[in-house]
RNA sequence: GGCCCCAUCGUCUAACGGUUAGGACAUCGGCUUUUCAAGCCGGUAACCAGGGUUCGAUUCCCUGUGGGGUCACCA
């Protein structure tokens, strides 16, 4: 851990356009570690919504409760679109045009929505270059900029410009993002210098990818931390997932996988975080949550079992016939399970003991798998104790008579 | 297409010039003449290609190839 006296200041700053996705939680996470590894640091969230017409506030509220569910606590928080910053943006924007580093520009209209005059920034062309946390040294030719739209008016400044003014008011040491920014950078650091702005240090991390390797979106199922969320993971195995995920410990060789959120900000280390995407893996998400599952007591165990599978809720129909071949010994399983008082079928042991001799005296596969099966319906599914204690004694005996 | 970034098992990664290229997930086999899961044990499986540099390259450099990102008066 590089502890220091330096101050640091990070931002995790998404734009409400949308709900917070399993990239945005682990930029936040990132942010989130960088800062806790220092003493006189801030983790700051600050709203990017300068867009009215798609930030929605449902989404704002979608993100913080991510955040919150994860545990990632900010220290700050800002939104771009208060008076105060809005203000701010304004005053900077005509310091700019005052100083003729911008200029107000006549334009054609292209396409609905132009304007006939907009802002620029004069733009020398120069080569632009910064050593990035990740990355390393990275270099731009911004000579085909040109002179780049900062504002569409002085009260509508474009993302670029209002993020850098923050980034400088806010006193932003470290930028950590996406990968996806790099080529926003250049933009980023043309204003900052015309603004006189010291720079910011940057850390760009790699996209994590679908498994076709393509930048992880909506299309390719669950990707917003509330769907994982409300598929029964839980939120330590969610972050110790995204973590590893083109991160590993270096120190002292460790070959720890799991880790929880103190133990990261102990072992993270930002500049060795990968440099490519990372495919996201849902089988190492699944192992992570079955052993962050097995530190919960018992019954908060079968909960989350239950969360995590349709058929609970649902009796299965028409179940397959290859899957359901032998049902000769259910009548006997029933009569078992009879005999259970109700007040012991909530534990998977009770249930297992009263069936487990007749079981092995007539094969556990003949007794158990049509008794699994005729419960869920799957081929594949947790056991048919912890299933039939899941149910409860009425809902089995129903659906376990039902099949023959 | 321009610009930028990247490249070790199927996946996530370790290695920082000399290793039987290690671990985890997944997978396969065993413990267990077929419950699911878990557990333990074991197996299969990788340095993108070609040039350099070097006594020696997975590691450093160049080129190629492949993959990704980005090219707004969105953020």
């Amino acid at each position: 851990m590089n502890s220091s006296s330096q101050t640091v200041r990070v931002r995790f700053a998404p734009s409400p356009t949308g709900p917070l996705h399993i990239g945005g939680a682990r930029t936040a996470l990132f942010n989130y570690l960088f800062a806790k590894q220092h003493e006189n640091s801030k983790f700051i969230l600050r709203i990017d919504d300068t867009d009215t017409a798609r930030s929605k506030p449902e989404f704002e509220e979608n993100i913080l409760a991510g955040l919150d569910w994860l545990g990632l606590k900010h220290d700050e928080i800002y939104h771009q679109s208060s008076p105060d910053r809005k203000k701010l943006y304004r005053t900077k924007l005509e310091e700019l045009i005052k100083q003729d580093k911008a200029y107000i520009s006549q334009e054609e209209i292209k396409k609905e929505g132009d304007r006939s005059e907009v802002i620029r920034l004069r733009n020398s062309g120069q080569k632009v270059t910064w050593q990035d946390l990740i990355k390393d040294e990275i270099s731009f030719d911004t000579a085909e900029l040109k002179d780049f739209v900062i504002a569409k008016s002085l009260d509508e400044p474009v993302y670029h410009f209002a993020s850098v003014v923050d980034d400088m008011d806010l006193q932003i040491t470290h930028v950590i993002r996406g990968e996806d920014h790099i080529s926003n950078t250049p933009r980023q650091i043309l204003i900052a210098e015309a603004l006189g702005a010291t720079l910011p240090i940057y850390a760009h991390i790699p996209l994590i990818l679908a498994t076709d390797r393509s930048k992880l979106s909506k299309r390719h199922g669950a990707t917003s931390v509330f769907d994982f969320k409300k598929l029964g993971y839980l939120p330590e195995a969610v972050l110790n997932f995204i973590a590893t995920l083109g991160w590993s410990p270096q120190a002292q060789k460790l070959e720890q996988e799991i880790f929880n959120l103190e133990e990261l900000v102990k072992y993270f280390d930002l500049t060795k975080v990968q440099k490519s995407g990372a495919i996201f893996n849902l089988e190492k998400l699944n192992w992570f949550n079955k052993e962050y599952l097995k530190k919960l007591p018992e019954s908060e165990q079968l909960e989350k079992i239950k969360q995590e599978h349709e058929f609970f809720a649902t009796k299965p129909e028409n179940i397959a016939p290859e899957l359901l071949k032998n049902t000769e010994y259910l009548p006997e399983v029933i009569k078992i399970l009879e005999t259970i008082p109700e007040s012991d079928f909530a534990d998977p042991e009770k249930i297992k003991s009263a069936i487990w001799d007749f079981a092995t005296e007539k094969g556990r596969g003949a007794v158990l798998w049509p008794m699994r099966v005729a419960l869920t319906g799957q081929a594949k599914s947790p056991d048919p104790f912890t299933v039939a204690a899941i149910l409860g004694k009425t809902e089995s005996l129903e659906r376990l008579r039902s099949v023959i």
